[in-house]
DNA sequence: ACTTTTCCCTAATGGCTTTAGGCAAATCGG
DNA sequence: CCGATTTGCCTAAAGCCATTAGGGAAAAGT
């Protein structure tokens, strides 16, 4: 009988396209076989469990949208600097929502140190470079940041903004305006 | 054979103690089931299914934290309700992580609109009173605010901040510090 | 061409969800 | 009180998902 060619980095980018379609919650082993048309336990020569097709999604994800930020961010700095990266966070999680989802899967410590995340927190220093911050300040700053994009992300993503009054675009002008004010004026300990 | 005396309001509340033990995405029916040490249909005598269970769990989490915030939030005005607030939201995750993963359990929208969701709105906005801003810009900042607790706090109980560097206590207070800085100081649009 | 490896399949187990229908316990009406 | 009704938990069963074991055929290597 004809194979169908699987590899774990097909199935993978199969597992992410389900996850925009239908949310990671619902990414499952059997649902990516009938995708493939391929009976389940042919799955597990290519991924180990439900857990490693998830984490390998996850680090697609992560990469995905590190990749964008690295390209966001080049060439750019100050509030310009700032403004790209958080676009690109937003953008992906509205283009992406499965595969946003999927970024923010628990990772085991050790996977998390390989993965892309760790970019990710670099970008977001990169962008600092361009505010006046002390080292330790920096770190707040970076923790601040991720706060409040993936914050701001996931609550608009998950209709915690109710759909009233101003929209959520210029909630989100607004609100990096206010982040650029900040990082300029930073409060002193 | 003697009864169990379950009733929705039980189960609900021993879900969410269960899903502080194990996490809010392992929280089942069937777990359920055995930690009240009765058959698995039985419990669907009081709840509908999985998702009604999830729900009334999400329902519980949502008023607890709206009942400590509006506490927190009494006789306080400024900074000190800025602080307040955003710390019952950080201790209520830490307490009780599994719960707070409920509440973020996606609503129906009308399901949302009957809920203690509607509060938090409310408290939020409630604080607002201290700082001088206008109609518009209350409700981005009540985004903003609503992002950087979530952001934050999910954050950290997702180990998303490495375990490095200042501690995430001190992290808390500077982002504090900040925001309430950045409302005494709202840029115009 | 033949051997080895790789890939997908069948078969089977066990867990979770949900529905249908039954028997006993609690409750109620006279 | 006691029979009738309602309520609460049970058994049974079907369906879906995850995972493992072992087999046979296609692809790759010699």
């Amino acid at each position: 009988m004809a194979r169908a060619g699987l590899t774990a980095e097909r199935l993978t980018r199969a597992g992410a396209e389900l996850a925009d379609e239908v949310g990671f919650a619902q990414v499952t082993v059997s649902a990516l076989a009938r995708r493939f048309d391929v009976k389940v336990a042919s799955l597990y020569s290519h991924v180990k469990s439900s857990h490693d097709l998830k984490t390998r999604i996850a680090l697609l994800a992560l990469e995905e949208l590190a990749d964008r930020a690295a390209d966001a961010v080049a060439g750019r700095a100050g509030k310009d600097a700032l403004v790209a990266l958080a676009d690109v966070y937003r953008d992906y999680a509205r283009e992406h929502p499965g595969r946003y989802a999927a970024a923010q899967y628990r990772l085991d410590t050790e996977t998390a140190r390989a993965s892309a995340g760790v970019r990710h927190a670099q970008l977001t220093r990169a962008i600092l470079r361009g505010y006046d911050l002390t080292e330790p300040d920096q770190t707040h700053a970076v923790r601040l940041l991720g706060s409040v994009f993936h914050g701001y992300v996931s609550l608009e993503l998950g209709g915690g903004f109710s759909h009233s009054a101003p929209d959520t675009q210029e909630t989100w002008i607004r609100t990096l305006d206010a982040l650029d004010t900040l990082l300029r004026n930073w409060p002193a300990p």
